[in-house]
DNA sequence: TTAATTATTGACATAAATGTCAATAAGACT
DNA sequence: AGTCTTATTGACATTTATGTCAATAATTAA
């Protein structure tokens, strides 16, 4: 007769925290927002609801922490891809594409339609925006401030729209997918 | 001592899904997702949740039911604002007023972020843009066929954005109440 | 080796949501 | 009036999600 004496695998409290946003972060993608119990995570993780509780308090703590996450991760995609040093037209394709990206327009999806619980810190947003308007204004030179902030908008929201439904309306519109790959080029080459 | 007996209010089946969708439909936009359970709904609407059970089968059904009817009134608000004589500008912005509208985009959003259980009829919608372009096309004149529908699919996915995350993202952007209003006039006349 | 910290977990408790069913009754029709 | 259809409901059953707690054990520090 075998005994069995289970040994338990003890993480640090970050790696924790980490594995579980990552398994909810494909959850998320996966189910939508039904994916995102903490029962289901918890068995997806390979630990115990108790533990996920453990480290976020409460099932509401871990969706803030993840939103939290997805907000971060998004700022990085765009501060990556902001360079001073493109041109105006490359540089508003990089931000189309990290705004465009699935998890990025889901995020957005979510904060408008979840009852937004809290709210949420945009200042580094803001920032980021913010310096984005002063390098697209040098570049482009004579531009007034209003113009070069309702290009952005433009292009912000197209990049938005695209993530959410991009492909649907590309469907109903009987796009091809060349057409849609050749989107974002011919639409910064169309406003600025 | 008063004996008090309790008279049932009996509706047609229509008139008590009407009933129950529109309250759905009120508490999405005040709660969210989460507004949307069968009890919560039944109660507000003054109905017992074995009712509304009755009526949609399961709490799914309701929802199913929720998304085809939000489906109908944007293709309805799409339809009023086609108008074959109007000009293009001048359609782009009520395309634009139409997509942009809350409740629409709370429905792309979450058609977006929902785990999709039932892939949705597009062809009204796709028929609708179709006219769409046929008209367009014409006025524009010269334009070619892959220019309107790049110009179309701009003017719609600008839409969606904005009503998802307009006014989020004029505030991290630094735009006043005065600049996010002239947008839509803005962006038709520049890309037309 | 010993002690301290705390991540981990099973068992339990509770609440909320969903679904079932048989009985009731409101309205339509004859 | 009587009959029929079916909308309506309360009571019950079930499932799921969330949260609590005391005990366990993995790791670190002393």
């Amino acid at each position: 007769m075998d005994i069995f004496l289970a040994t338990r695998r003890r993480r640090t409290a970050d790696e924790s925290r980490t594995l579980i946003l990552d398994v909810a972060t494909r959850r998320l993608r996966e189910y939508g927002l039904e994916g995102l119990n903490i029962t289901g995570v918890a068995e997806e993780a390979g630990i115990s609801h108790a533990t996920l509780i453990h480290h976020f308090g409460s099932s509401g703590g871990m969706r803030d922490a993840l939103t939290d996450k997805m907000t971060t991760d998004l700022v990085a995609d765009l501060v990556l891809a902001f360079d001073a040093h493109v041109p105006p037209a490359e540089l508003a394709q990089r931000v189309f594409a990290a705004l465009a990206e699935g998890g990025h327009a889901k995020l957005l999806a979510w904060r408008s339609i979840a009852g937004d619980s809290s709210p949420h810190d945009v200042t580094a947003v803001a920032n980021l925006f913010g310096k984005l308007l002063d390098t697209t204004q040098k570049a482009l030179g004579a531009e007034s401030r209003e113009q070069v902030q309702m290009i952005i908008y433009l292009v912000a929201l197209a990049s938005i729209g695209y993530g959410m439904a991009g492909s649907v309306l590309a469907d109903a519109l009987g796009m091809n997918t060349q057409q849609v790959e050749a989107f974002p080029e011919w639409m910064t080459s169309h406003i600025t």
